[in-house]
DNA sequence: TTTCCGTTGATAGTATTACTATCATTTGCC
DNA sequence: GGCAAATGATAGTAATACTATCAACGGAAA
């Protein structure tokens, strides 16, 4: 299988971190350990320790732990984007474009040798925990005007025109599309650890079913045939 | 009107801030302080000097500053349950319970005179910007098995119920009332800070068209008459 | 071959945060 | 008037999130 880069905002980091030894290493390692610790528990000390380098050189790949947590959920919404892209592009019918997109936004995620230093389960489940809070922050409006949310707007974007495509009527495609993606994750974490607030967890697949809940509201929304 | 007192779990705080003196201060002053600073940008040390108090008395109150996040957006929730049960004890239709309850999740929060110590509009913001961070961290199983969650499980519960109601074979009431949750506040902040992602961001009145899109797709969703 | 530039490592230092501990003072109430 | 509970005052600590400086190394250009 051929070795893929994900081309990705300049700044997001103050240096590519794909393009050097040390840059790889920081994205290899910064994955299963934000998994473990989670976001509030890691940082670049800890890092630093686990690949043997030092804080000072992880400080010049980003500046902060934050813009790595963005480049890494970044890198996330860019592969999904291109995944859906890549499995809809020959399709005719415009429905079934959007139900390959939402098959492949709620499937359980596993390992894309494409990439192969990116753990892609570990990253889908920081997705999942942490994603939100690249946004929820008080410099999101610095930070969107540095470009650092395009990749997600992207997916939406794409994602909005399957929708519009197949009822040009309906006036929400967009908000749409976000509650899908963000739904797409909540549930699964709800499911996890929240369980009476979603019936997924009652399930035996609870990936499948949660595919199953956000087609049919979304279906059921723009009035087509499922 | 008369001056109420919302009932909350005891495990959200080490001593009832609701039953001195201090302890209203506490939540009167963090609420508009977390507002403006942000989760992150607020500390007990700034919070002590702006209430005029020290950090050590606020740590009576609350164990940490996540704890009194968690306090707070409980209590919105909890404030959100009650104007439920206020509004649509009365109605006989199950199908109007549901409209009136989206109509209170999705409208503008304004001060509520029953409650002087709290900041319902300055409240409503922090729910908006910070309330996933309080289940998103890797304490969320211990903090849920403190009952800290107890609120908003409540309210999804008595929402799904009139789901039930309008529709008993729908299969996930419970997942479609916690995406309605969070997708109100989540478009209200993307129409603010990442307008591309929603079309409310081209409303007149983003709150009313908030509620259409939301009383939409659950209304399609189990195949109510709108 | 030498020079030099860019990358990394090593180390130190700083302000702030998130607490914990201790003791003094005040306040209400029996 | 005495006692306990609540609060204030102060100090201290480990960790965090950086910033700064200089040395070492390695490869490319002169």
């Amino acid at each position: 299988m051929t070795v893929l880069q994900l081309r990705l905002n300049d700044n997001l980091s103050l240096k590519d971190p794909q393009s050097t030894e040390l840059g790889e290493k920081i994205i290899k390692h910064s994955i299963p350990m934000i998994d473990q610790l989670g976001f509030e528990g890691f940082t670049f000390k800890k890092l630093s320790i686990e690949m043997e380098s030092t804080e000072a050189s992880i400080y010049r790949y980003f500046e902060n732990k934050h813009r790595l947590l963005v480049y890494l959920i970044s890198w996330y919404w860019a592969w999904l984007d291109y995944r859906i892209e890549y499995e809809t592009h020959h399709l005719k019918n415009s429905l079934q474009k959007l139900d390959r997109a939402l098959k492949l936004i709620t499937e359980k995620k596993i390992q894309d040798n494409s990439f192969p230093d990116i753990d892609e389960e570990a990253l889908a489940r920081i997705v999942v925990a942490e994603s939100d809070k690249i946004y929820l922050t008080k410099q999101v409006d610095e930070d969107n005007k540095e470009g650092l949310f395009r990749g997600y707007k992207s997916l939406c974007k794409n994602i909005a025109r399957f929708v519009k495509e197949v009822n040009p009527d309906y006036p929400f495609p967009h908000a749409l599309v976000t509650t899908a993606l963000e739904t797409a994750n909540q549930q699964i974490f709800f499911a996890e650890h929240l369980p009476s607030l979603t019936e997924l967890s009652e399930a035996s697949d609870p990936y499948g079913r949660n595919y199953e809940f956000i087609r049919s509201f979304i279906y059921n929304s723009i009035n087509a045939e499922g």
